[in-house]
DNA sequence: TGAAGGAACTATACGGCGTGAAGTTTCCGT
DNA sequence: ACGGAAACTTCACGCCGTATAGTTCCTTCA
């Protein structure tokens, strides 16, 4: 075990995602075809079967790696920001993740979108949890304000058998704190930027403003200000 | 002109379109093959190039009338509420929204999505104008918030420039007295409410919360909250 | 050392897809 | 009645995923 053959197999295995990626960056997600990605390796299209079960087994696999990608990327974007006052930490948040969408939108179509024709999304698997981890996100975003906006949603009736155990999971350990209109808060956040970003990314927003770069600033602004959280200037 | 050939061309363009609705509604859109929607007419797929030049005019084609469907839906639901109060009728207008959405989810999936794999959406044609209705729609709704919330929005510096002339065109005759500002509230609440939706009829909302029902309600209690106006109840 | 076994890969094939070119039928206007 | 156009079919090409069978090569063990 660990010898030359599945090094040589691991070795495979990564070149072959790495170069569906390109694929996908290029020609985005339809592009992802096997024999495309074997002509790029100088090898027969059924060569993959031997890593990879089915075309989607090998998409499942490209969300999973993406959507982690996606994860690290605000994860680390909140990591680094964590000294700044929370407003400027959830807006240096949620610009991350409108930033990552805009450096990679055939990953955001790949993740939030129809990936590829006919594609069904396995029912376990990383992406849920990849999804669980960038929420989990969101509801810091949502502890931290929570001491700011907590007043605002005193009338909210969520319990905690509305939300799904995977994502309490991780949430409640992290955020003690946080009630279950906290999560709910943080859903919604999740919504709204996803929403903005989803419209860019997929041209909508286009063909109604020039700069989509000032309607999500002053969506960040109205979002601390709706949160009750004093803006830093 | 005007003769029987010509009655006859409309009513096959008809059964081409009709049919590709029901095999999207079957299939999703993955399922609009011009093979498969000439096999349900008992005819070849060749033929429908005599109506539709390409599979991609086809499903243009089919996206503008999709697209006119839901603004149709939503714009009757606004009218219907004319009487209520600002608050109700904000939110009639959103469950429309989100109830011809989950009504219509490959609808939905084909005019905001990736709809056919290598599909690009042309420049012109009756989406932009379908978009710019139902973006009027939610300036409906600003509008009519705007009195509450014009305070909320004092420091917003957009100006007209900042928007497409298409959607103003619409927009500005529409209601006089939005501002710049009152613009970009629209199409913010409009990013708020296709998140939201998006995220639920992709499915990536259900691995989070049980019932996106009570979140989407809570989304429109705090959306009228946050723009002032005070609930019915 | 050499044979067994399995992994890696190719060859071939099937059905489905969009689309182009050429041929055939059917109907309309003159 | 006839010329021409419109409607439609047939055939062909190259793409796709995938199943099956066959081949080559490396590894491991007796």
């Amino acid at each position: 075990m660990g010898g030359r053959r599945e090094r040589l197999r691991a070795e495979t295995t990564a070149e072959i995602k790495q170069v569906a990626l390109k694929l996908m960056a290029t020609g985005g997600p339809d592009a992802i075809t096997l024999r495309a990605i074997a002509r790029e390796m100088g090898m027969t299209a059924n060569a993959i079967y031997g890593y990879f079960a089915t075309r989607d087994d090998l998409v499942t696999t490209l969300i999973n790696e993406v959507y982690t990608a996606l994860a690290d990327a605000v994860d680390s974007a909140w990591a680094e920001a964590a000294a700044a006052h929370p407003a400027g930490r959830i807006q240096t948040w949620a610009r991350a993740f409108r930033d990552w969408a805009l450096a990679n939108p055939e990953g955001f179509r790949l993740i939030y979108g129809d990936p590829v024709p006919g594609y069904q999304a396995p029912e376990g698997g990383a992406a849920p949890d990849a999804a669980h981890r960038v929420c989990t996100g969101i509801a810091a975003l949502a502890d931290a304000a929570w001491p700011y906006a907590e007043s605002l949603y005193a009338h909210s009736d969520f319990q905690w058998s509305d939300f799904d155990d995977g994502l309490l999971g991780k949430v409640r350990p992290a955020f003690p704190d946080l009630p279950p209109a906290g999560v709910a808060l943080a859903l919604r956040i999740w919504g709204h930027l996803h929403g903005l970003v989803s419209l860019e990314i997929y041209g909508h927003l286009h063909t109604q403003t020039i700069n989509p770069d000032k309607l999500f600033q002053e969506e960040l602004t109205q979002l601390v200000r709706s949160l009750g959280v004093a803006p830093e200037t």
